[in-house]
RNA sequence: CGGGGCGUAGCUCAGCCUGGCAGAGCGCUGCGUUUGGGACGCAGAGGCCCGCGGUUCGAAUCCGCGCGCCCCGACCA
């Protein structure tokens, strides 16, 4: 590609609204356009990464046995209502009428399509193992687009589903997916770490995030400092500190003015926060039925978490209680007891009340708290659970170690859906003895222009991107200077750059009749892994410079010497994206 | 959906408070001089000042109602 022809203009100053360094420098290199909030266009040089990172990605989806297929955005709204999602997804489903008013949605996923293409095509349980995967657009009505390409409304997608026979079939193919995926981010130079995650709206049990780590991440992570537990707080198991022991002691009700808050209640009292308990009010929507009252409970130096209360619930929809559904449900802000909670109301405790004796609560009136509050003796939970959030500081649940936090963007995400969308549409094939046989499913799921995003955040200095070399828009970019001036260097330009093309490289040659540091400067913001300088210095010589993008200094390299060497470069670039040294690079990050 | 900020040239922003010719730098076009890390001169092009309504002799500027974008929160396969 000759830049003088190439579309879009590097920016010379940074654009405003980008937030996050990759943002700002996509959009200052000529990557991305923003069109609208969460809706971005792909000029020449931000396509050619994506195509890229799809290349990548077919590669190892290939490699581990997946099928390439392509389903239909464009899916019939009875489609979702089968599967019981249309309600699951909620406003996040984008949703159209076609001219005979038929009620249509842009697929957010599209488990419901491939269930169905599945069901329609696979006969016996010699169609069995089979993964199917796409790269395709998705569409989600997502409440707040944000951090640039991290959380948009229509982005594209890798997305897989597997069929297996059985539980060791859906481990297999889970097995080869995650594989898949570490290979994937290895070769685009994404660090990220699988965490046990919380499987949402897709269903299933079972699922492991891929995260990349990084101040402008949208989730929470807890790692253990000393195994390689890793999850996402929706979900982390952790070992409760241990409570105040103690013998349970009479009730008695205590003033406690003002005090509404724990740390308000635990400083009038002059005790620890452990040794109080607090309560969140939720609306809990069930799939089916009518909305409740939920009485959440955890220990007063714990956060209740949402994600894990919906699922001690069955999966609800959650929301925080109003004031007036507060009172309605005679529930006192602040001062709210679980002591004589109204019948109706579902209350539900966190696994570290049980073990808390004496604790504080509230009397159900305003001012006044209960202490040595016990559990069993005084009052009873529906329901006993896992629903607190983890933290920094709390022990491991799997070896005791001591558990850090950190922020983070999901790459990708697996999971075992088992049969939640083959019992929702009734797939069945023959088996071997003649019974019909409900395959398992699995699904797998990466984010292309998230991954785009991560390179650029993990590879940029002062002058801009440092692509790894698999995904970079071109491999070498050749800077002339002084073509205009001297003839013979013009044609030995031309000719290296055919040269260059006939190995197989991407080449950029900038011929555009721009000062020399205009062109380095952009050469480095767009983040070439390979730099050649052409010059009639160089030319008189016999040389050619070389430079890779990371490098201080340039090598002078005989003109008969260059393609071979821009290889070389290239090759030992690529080879240090492998699983191994990244993952290493991954665990430095947490 | 709650809270905050911002909409003026392709980009970054002045101008608005206190109403009176539409501005700067960068970028862009042409010519010339220059040419190894974002040159210089000369001449140019480029604007529904987010939209609609109102006040006023007169609105980028004041008032009202919308819309859009960004950030925080809620939400988030």
């Amino acid at each position: 590609m000759r830049m003088s022809r190439l579309f879009g203009h590097t920016l010379r100053e940074f654009p405003n609204e980008a937030e996050t360094p990759s943002h700002a420098l996509l959009l200052r290199g000529g990557f991305v356009d923003q069109l609208m909030a969460g809706v971005y266009s792909f000029l020449p040089l931000g396509n050619r990464v994506r195509l890229k990172i799809e290349r990548v990605i077919r590669e190892e989806m290939d490699r581990a046995g997946g099928q390439e297929v392509r389903l239909p955005t464009l899916q019939p709204i009875e489609l979702w209502e089968e599967s019981g999602r249309k309600a699951g997804m909620g406003d996040v489903l984008f949703q159209l009428r076609d001219r005979k008013e038929r009620g249509l949605a842009l697929g957010p996923t599209h488990e419901e399509v491939v269930t169905r293409l599945f069901k329609d095509h696979a006969q016996s349980y010699r169609d069995l193992p089979a993964t199917l995967y796409q790269v395709n657009t998705k569409f989600r009505d997502e409440a707040r687009p944000r951090g640039g390409l991290v959380r948009v409304r229509e982005f594209t997608m890798k997305d897989a589903y597997s069929f297996d026979a059985d539980d060791a079939g859906l481990d297999a193919s889970y097995a080869a997916m995650f594989e898949a995926y570490r290979r994937i981010f290895a070769r685009c130079g994404v660090p990220t770490i699988p965490v046990e995650a919380d499987s949402g709206a897709i269903g299933g049990k079972g699922s492991q995030e891929f995260i990349f780590l990084t101040e402008y991440g949208e989730d929470t992570i807890v790692f253990c400092d000393s195994c390689d537990y890793a999850a996402n707080t929706e979900k982390a198991e952790f070992v409760r500190p241990p409570a105040v022991a103690g013998d349970p002691l009479p009730t008695e009700v205590v003033d406690t003015p003002g005090a509404s808050s724990i740390a308000e209640l635990a400083a009038f009292l002059g005790i620890e926060e452990r040794q109080t308990a607090k309560a969140v009010f939720f609306m809990a929507t069930p799939k089916s039925g009518d909305p409740f009252p939920v009485f959440a409970v955890v220990r007063g130096d714990m956060e209740a978490n949402e994600v894990k209360l919906a699922n001690a619930l069955g999966g609800t929809e959650l929301r925080p209680m109003v004031d007036q559904e507060l009172a309605d449900h005679g529930l006192v802000a602040g001062y709210a007891s679980p002591i004589g909670a109204r019948s109706h109301v579902h209350v539900v405790a966190d696994l570290a009340l049980p073990e808390a004796p004496n604790l504080v609560a509230g009397a159900n009136e305003v001012g006044r708290h209960l202490r040595n509050v016990n559990y069993g003796r005084d009052w009873q939970a529906h329901t006993v659970a896992d629903i607190a959030t983890a933290q920094a500081g709390f022990a491991c649940a799997r070896c005791g170690g001591t558990l850090g936090m950190g922020r983070g963007i999901e790459m990708g995400h697996v999971f075992r859906l088992q049969y939640v969308y083959t019992d929702a549409f009734d797939v069945a094939v023959q088996g071997a003895d003649g019974n019909p046989v409900r395959p398992t499913m699995g699904c797998y799921g990466i984010g292309v222009e998230r991954i785009l995003s991560a390179a650029v955040e993990v590879n940029h200095d002062d002058g801009g991107i440092r692509w790894p070399a698999s995904i970079a828009p071109f491999d070498v970019v050749m800077v002339g200077i002084g073509l205009d001036r001297d003839e013979a260097v013009r044609e030995d330009a031309d000719r290296l750059y055919e040269e260059l093309t006939a190995a197989g490289l991407d080449v950029l040659f900038d011929d555009r009749d721009e000062r020399p540091g205009v062109k380095f400067n952009d050469a480095d913001l767009i983040g070439v892994p390979v730099r050649l300088t052409v010059s009639s210095r160089n030319h008189g010589a016999g040389v050619v410079e070389v430079k890779s993008r990371e490098a201080s200094e340039a090598e002078s390299v005989a003109r008969t010497e260059v393609v071979a060497r821009v290889q070389s470069i290239r090759e030992e670039l690529l080879g240090r994206l492998t699983v191994g040294e990244i993952e290493r690079q991954a665990r430095a990050g947490s």
